[in-house]
DNA sequence: GTAATGACCTTGG
DNA sequence: ACCAAGGCCATTA
């Protein structure tokens, strides 16, 4: 089976999917929340390889523990990354969201609601 | 097969 | 409070 890239990115991928409009999280949590709180850097290179899932994933909803674009440059282009969260009513200045705790998303606490 | 890198986070001094 | 280093899993060279 090589189509199956592995496991914890389809649950990655799933989850950030779910991330809904306006809202924003980190890959911390969602390592947390797929039972792995150290494995936080496969959830950002699952992030690099979701350009190559047929479905698109909202990963620019996916931000670093300081709310800070880090994955920005990865995107078709630097600025879309911005454009798209402020057009969902995400503030962003200097690459970093503003109330980014008010706007944060726990996977482990919405879901596990 | 080994070594290095990566859209990170946690802990230690 | 700030600075530094380690760890984690997977991919690529």
């Amino acid at each position: 089976m090589e189509v199956k890239e592995t496991d914890f990115f389809d649950q990655v991928f799933k989850v950030v999917r779910l991330i809904p409009e306006g809202r924003v999280t980190s890959y911390g949590a969602i390592a947390k929340y797929l039972g792995a709180p150290t494995s936080s850097r496969i959830v950002g290179y699952a992030m690099n390889a979701s350009h190559s899932q047929k479905e698109k994933v909202p990963a620019h909803r996916v931000l670093n523990r300081n709310g800070q674009l880090t994955g920005k440059h990865h995107f078709s282009n630097p600025f879309m990354m911005q454009e798209l969260l402020e057009k969902e009513n995400i503030i962003i200045k200097n690459d970093t969201v503003q109330d980014f705790n008010n706007h944060y998303w726990d996977p482990t606490f919405e879901l596990s609601l």
